[in-house]
DNA sequence: AATAAGTAAGTGAGTACTTACAAATAATAA
DNA sequence: TTATTATTTGTAAGTACTCACTTACTTATT
């Protein structure tokens, strides 16, 4: 991996992330990697080629997230090292671009891909079946959701506090 | 009204929150909407104006549909209205397109103007208020977390069913 | 000598938008 | 009513520009 190349990595990674997929030119990406443009086609054949490249990189980092949440055994630290994953990512701005970039996608693209989030599922779901929720698999999909709303609201509303909210909800589980 | 600037109109909310508002050309549209190209920019001057025009029509049923909910005086059915508010959007495919576009545009353009929401969240806020609950504010906060989380699934997941979510939701605030 | 990394200057297709003009509708005057 | 003017509604054919991508070529690395 050249120099070059990983400066159109990273700069793909913020623009398409602020201003998203299709709005972001490859004349602009290159101009602001500070190479020329047929470098990028160069590396990466094609526009959609690069989102591919950059998105195989983020699914790297989920992979490593998740696995902390799906190897514990205790069922009340699933659910915190769940809900914690948010205040992680939200505090390491280069974190925070690869999920803002695939939020972003999903809306652009609407494709959801539930199947990466599923192992996360499983862990939830069994972590309320120990702990004896009467529809485990329910409160499971209810924290996907307040964790899609939670990302909603911290990408794209000024005044929220994503620490606090977290927070909020250990609490409410520990009941 | 003439009919051609109506089925502009319905041809860009379709096309808008189907493929995005970036990724909609005006001459597909046109094409879509049975005119020329040139009575777009007659209508509406650009683009952005036509989009401007479709967001207006948008606020007035948002503001349709909000009424209700500020004007219930049970706290109780306050929030059951907020969140059956979902499963009645979800229903109605135009309405649905309409919330969709909204969704879209926030992530497309990254502004989320939570003044559009304020009358809901101070009228849950008030509802929790009334049922005595610790902290009226961010319990209500936590509903427009989990419509957002709702909304991001029910547009982008395939196997989500927001009847059956919003009940249980309902059944969990009944405590 | 061979391959990879890099660039400058294109290319055709598509973009939002304009212009010049025709047809329909509305307003006014006889 | 009818004739005439004015305004609105509509279109076809452009315009300048941007887009993703290519080509022909040079420079660096193996």
């Amino acid at each position: 991996m050249t120099e070059k190349k990983e400066n159109i990595l990273s700069a793909a990674l913020e623009l398409f992330a602020q201003e998203g997929f299709k709005s972001t030119s490859t004349s602009k990406l290159a101009a602001q990697a500070g190479v020329s443009e047929g470098l990028i086609f160069r590396h990466f054949k094609s526009k959609e080629g690069l989102l591919k490249a950059l998105m195989d990189l983020g699914e790297e980092r989920l992979e490593y997230i998740f696995a902390d949440i799906i190897t514990e055994s205790d069922p009340q630290e699933v659910i915190n090292k769940a809900l914690t994953a948010l205040k992680t990512v939200a505090a390491d701005p280069e974190q925070a671009h690869f999920w803002k970039l695939q939020y972003k996608l999903k809306w652009e693209t609407e494709t959801y891909d539930d199947s990466k989030v599923e192992p996360i599922k499983v862990a939830l779901t069994n972590a309320f079946e120990k702990l004896g929720y009467s529809y485990p698999e329910k409160e499971a999909q209810l924290i996907l959701i307040l964790m899609d709303g939670m990302v909603t609201k911290l990408f794209l509303s000024q005044n929220f506090d994503i620490n606090e909210t977290v927070d909020i909800l250990i609490e409410k589980y520990k009941e």
